[in-house]
DNA sequence: CTGTTAGCGCGTTCAA
DNA sequence: TTGAACGCGCTAACAG
């Protein structure tokens, strides 16, 4: 069960090991007499050795490994951030080390400690929520940090982000088009920067637009489907003289949610009322209706980071990165 | 940027650096002077300490990793296993490093290679085809392999898997029970032993009970949507006398995908077509109409592979796991 | 209770 | 072209 190490490869051919280190380091095999660079790979092979990158890491004081912490993996919408993160580190043999805060601040305290103890070479935070602001900064002193996904505003860590304003600003636009007048928005967290800036956007949208925005007082403590729900059976409560004719759901799984709840509600969308959500999560084109959402860029989030990260590490200076969304309609909104 | 060391606590509270070491641990902290173990905790917090888990794996032979193997993690079926497998693995302490395979056998053996030089603790692999098994067992010499989600047959390898025969055999039942005696399956890539297993079953309990299988040539390269599509396609230009009244597709992702094709016939679900998928993906039921599916417990897949590793790991004998799935009726099936 | 010594596997000097 | 020695940060074993 034990791995063969320098040593036992250089006992087999009669070297030295160090010896052995060069003639198996690409860079130095040519400092080496070629017979014996044979030998030694030959060896190699036969004993089956593999570098220890523990052990080289100890000295080189890398560990080709990158932190992700992810909020929640059970959300379809961060399969596609850290598929895109795995594929660009792949050039680097850069792998990551995943964990999920589960949106506690004192996990996420706990696992970039951790992370920290692993030397990991970098960290990507895709949970970043307000309050975690102070320990994401101290992180950053010791490991290069790079926020993604979630914005963390005026702060000077490296950002891959998209642009929320101009999303929920597209979600009114369209909505206004179609002849709404009389909208509503469910809110995602706002200690969750995409939320916040969608609903301040959102709601000046509205205002610029001349639009009633009808308010539901409460917000969602998780972006969920279950909480969208809620919040939609919350806003058909308010008792309003009239319902919205329109919602803007601050995510896909929330839309889902609002569907449910407006389906069981009697509302047909379209016809009753208009939908639109956040992100274009796998699927939203084959729900009925097919959901008319703001796309989000996940991969090119999770690729953009994992490029940062690697410039970062070979030490250029990094830039922040605000991807566009664009609306992408589909058949759950329509005119009034 | 460099952290501090064992040494640096040492010189700051004046001992040898192995009191700083049995200071903070708390298995041999009780071997310490109260005192001057108080001085080294507050030295250590105000240099702001943290273990170096690299240097300790060196010689302790432990990295408090594991590496996880996937094939594609942009399908939404990973996800949740992953998730089960962080949740699990916390308890240790241990993290998962992540790779994807794309399913192609070469990055799968350049992967276990890489994982196996960073010295991970075990390996669970989701990734698994036919023509993995040699260097998975090959592997198992090194450090010890968990085989996940996708079934080795005739393996050794500790495995935690589900009874993909018993989920095709529901399905198979419950459109039987439903009046429908001419059905046709969409096989998934049948190198994947959930898939051949699904596709052998269903194809047993056909003729067992007596209904007509209508045979689809081909076979999905991979199991997504679009293959799922296609396969629909080239069942409905069979031209047989009659359309099968029923279709099992190997996975939702097909299901959505023959949901898409069957639509653009002008085919209805389930007016016309039943539809039966497998998994129950997260999103299945909100889907129009909502999937009827063979639940696969992803998460419990995930959680019983990350414990099972934490038996291996604390040496206790690893027991195969197979989990059962169960009959999810929703909407796309209906009497005939 | 604490200091000393050695070594985990490797790369990187400096010599020869 | 190769060998010898050292150190990365830590823990285990042995002294004292």
């Amino acid at each position: 069960m034990s791995m063969p190490t320098l040593d036992d490869v250089a006992r087999e051919v009669g070297v030295h090991p160090s010896t052995v280190s060069r003639a198996l380091n690409p860079n130095r095999a040519q400092l080496v007499n070629p017979e014996t660079r044979k030998a030694v790979e030959e060896a190699a092979r036969r004993l089956g050795y593999r570098p220890h990158m523990i052990a080289r890491g100890l000295q080189s004081g890398r560990t080709a490994t990158i932190g992700v912490i992810a909020a929640d993996l059970g959300n379809p919408f961060v399969t596609p951030i850290i598929h895109g993160i795995t594929a660009s580190l792949e050039v680097g043999e850069i792998m990551p080390v995943i964990a999920e805060t589960q949106d506690e601040h004192e996990r996420f305290a706990r696992i970039l400690d951790h992370m920290l103890s692993r030397r990991v070479d970098a960290v990507i935070s895709l949970a970043t929520r307000a309050g975690d602001r102070q320990i994401l900064e101290d992180a950053a002193r010791i490991a290069p940090v790079v926020v993604a996904a979630r914005p963390l505003p005026g702060s000077d860590l490296p950002q891959v982000v998209h642009d929320d304003a101009a999303g929920a600003t597209l979600a009114a636009e369209h909505l206004h088009e179609l002849g709404h007048r009389r909208v509503a928005q469910l809110r995602g967290p706002l200690d969750v920067a995409n939320f916040s800036h969608r609903a301040e956007a959102f709601s000046a949208a509205c205002e610029q637009l001349g639009m009633t925005e009808i308010e539901v007082a409460e917000v969602a403590a998780v972006p969920t489907i279950a909480e969208g729900r809620r919040l939609t059976e919350a806003l058909l409560e308010l008792g309003e003289e009239q319902p919205p004719t329109a919602i803007f759901a601050h995510n896909d799984l929330m839309a889902m949610g609002a569907l449910a709840a407006l389906r069981d509600a009697g509302l047909r969308v379209p016809e009753d009322v208009s939908l639109i959500g956040y992100n274009d999560l796998p699927l939203m084109d084959v729900v009925t209706p097919a959901l008319t959402t703001i796309y989000y860029p996940s991969r090119e989030i999770g690729l953009a980071a994992g490029e940062l990260v690697i410039e970062i590490l070979a030490g250029e200076e990094p830039e922040n990165i605000c991807l566009q969304p664009s609306l992408v309609v589909r058949d759950s909104t329509r005119p009034i």
